[in-house]
DNA sequence: CCAGAATCATTGCATTTGCAACAAAATCGG
DNA sequence: CCGATTTTGTTGCAAATGCAATGATTCTGG
């Protein structure tokens, strides 16, 4: 008789409580074990497997603002795991890239947190994981196009 | 030649970036219209369905520690949008439920938040959305199941 | 029945975060 | 070429967060 959505079935609720479930499961590994937030985590991995990006590239990839790219940027080079530089191409942006401390602490966390996330999705049947790969395939490109969508449409406005 | 795993290709980085552009969406109604936190938010969706709640099994449903239970109802208090009452069963739980103003403003706000979420649910495909759904539901299983086992080895260490 | 262990909510404190203001650099219009 | 607008990164300050400590209640083993 209720009206009201049942919040177990709320497609967004649901996605939030496996995101986050998910997230914490690996945070255990790079944050308890070494100190890193989820955002020097994740800026780690992206710089860890290239020469060198920008700050712009790197807010876009990560869905992370600005300020919150300046300030985990910050704390990594403090740590000696990335190095900061002015772009010459534009002096306003900045050129992050990984050193070689940075990169080793990154070979030798990765496999750990691979193991961690493989030992959830490996609890899956093999054709669920196969949807939700392709479901969220999908999703990310939903995501995408209504974005856009809506930065056009402000750009009218 | 790279034996560095792809960023883009690898999984929890993609479930983490999907569910948080999504979660972004939704907040942009909630927050910025109705100043909500996702958590006050949340714990709002859980209540407005049910007589009453315990700070325990809203703990449990939300992935939300034991602190951030009691200060988003506290925020919520505040607001008389939920009321706290100690539990006759067991004086330590909290009994949490909605109050009338906390139903009309949820009803007021679901609708608008159904509509953000089913404008980008609608951008994908149909068999893509049914394959969400499904790895979705198989995902939450298996961080529940592996949950369950981690905190059995625990107790018997 | 009682003392110690366990569970749960709350609080204090240091750190982090978000938002707005600001500063530096580039682009656009004339 | 120069001033105004836009884009980008950083900083200040208030609010939020996480973690450890505390207090209250219940459970357990004798």
């Amino acid at each position: 008789m209720k009206d009201i959505v049942q919040l177990d079935g709320f497609f967004p609720y649901r996605l939030a409580i496996a995101a986050e479930a998910f997230s914490r499961s690996l945070m255990k590994v790079y944050g308890r074990r070494y100190g890193l937030s989820r955002e020097e985590w994740r800026l780690l991995f992206l710089l860890a497997g290239v020469d060198a990006m920008s700050s712009l590239e790197l807010g876009q990839r990560t869905t992370l603002d600005k300020v919150q790219v300046s300030r985990a940027a910050q704390r990594l080079e403090e740590k000696g795991l990335i190095s900061r530089a002015i772009a010459a191409s534009d002096r306003r942006l900045r050129l992050y890239s990984c050193t070689e401390q940075g990169k080793a602490l990154f070979a030798e966390i990765l496999p750990q947190v691979e193991t961690q996330a493989s030992g959830i999705l490996q609890a899956m049947p093999e054709t669920d994981r196969a949807a939700l790969e392709r479901g969220l395939a999908a999703l990310l490109v939903a995501i995408d196009s209504v974005h856009t969508i809506a930065d056009e449409t402000q750009h009218s406005a």
